[in-house]
DNA sequence: GTAGTATATGAGTGAATACGTATATACTTG
DNA sequence: CAAGTATATACGTATTCACTCATATACTAC
């Protein structure tokens, strides 16, 4: 049960399609801010720096991948990470890179 | 140190071609090809049933992301997964999938 | 040297998608 | 009803990349 097993065709695609969905900059940004509790769509532009059409794109991707969850309140609506695995996803790919970084040091931001 | 940290524009594009990487049907058949330890070139195309110039494209790939590592024995050469994170990332998202799953049921191959 | 096998790479093509600009929808207030 | 605000979407464009076919490299054997 916990080790991994052999996926068929249609698990494979879902599955690639799952690192997909975090493997764009701005929507790990999304995702990120999204770490200390919801937030609006005005709230995440203005956390992200991106455009509010393309970030109403990516919160759909999100949404679609059930990767976030939405509410609505009034005019406004505020996204929430609902995927618990998500954390852990990003803490185990970070920290690996830790590791593989402070050799070469400098790609975090202690300075730059 | 445990928790997720802010990351810089540039290690966020690391992470995500991390996650870009593990996004491909075919890159995920050679992993799970390779659990179960290193495996040729050849050996590896007829698991996965693509073309040897594809797998041989989609290896290098995978030794760019340091996911892999080769070995030369001869004319031939042994890849084997080099990331130890890589089985935890996999099983991750492969249980947050089954427990999705299960309800529709009759993605992954009971038999086989 | 030549022939043969295992692996890697160059060139071309089609599909997917991230982004910007403009516009549409949804809701609130007067 | 109209006006204003928050969010979503349509369309066009540029880039990325997986794939196939053909060829190149690396090594072994004769």
């Amino acid at each position: 049960m916990a080790r991994p097993l052999p996926l068929n065709d249609q698990a494979l695609e879902i599955v690639a399609r799952r690192f997909a969905v975090l493997a764009e900059p701005m929507r790990l940004r999304l995702i990120q801010a999204l770490f200390d509790g919801e937030m609006n769509v005005t709230g995440l532009v203005e956390a992200t720096g991106g455009t509010q059409a393309n970030i109403s794109r990516h919160l759909q991707t999100l949404i679609a991948a059930h990767v976030l969850a939405r509410r609505k309140e009034g005019l406004q609506v505020f996204y929430r990470i609902s995927d618990p695995t998500i954390p852990k996803l990003c803490e185990l790919v970070c920290g690996s890179l830790e590791k593989s970084l402070t050799r070469q040091a400098g790609h975090f931001s202690p300075g730059r």
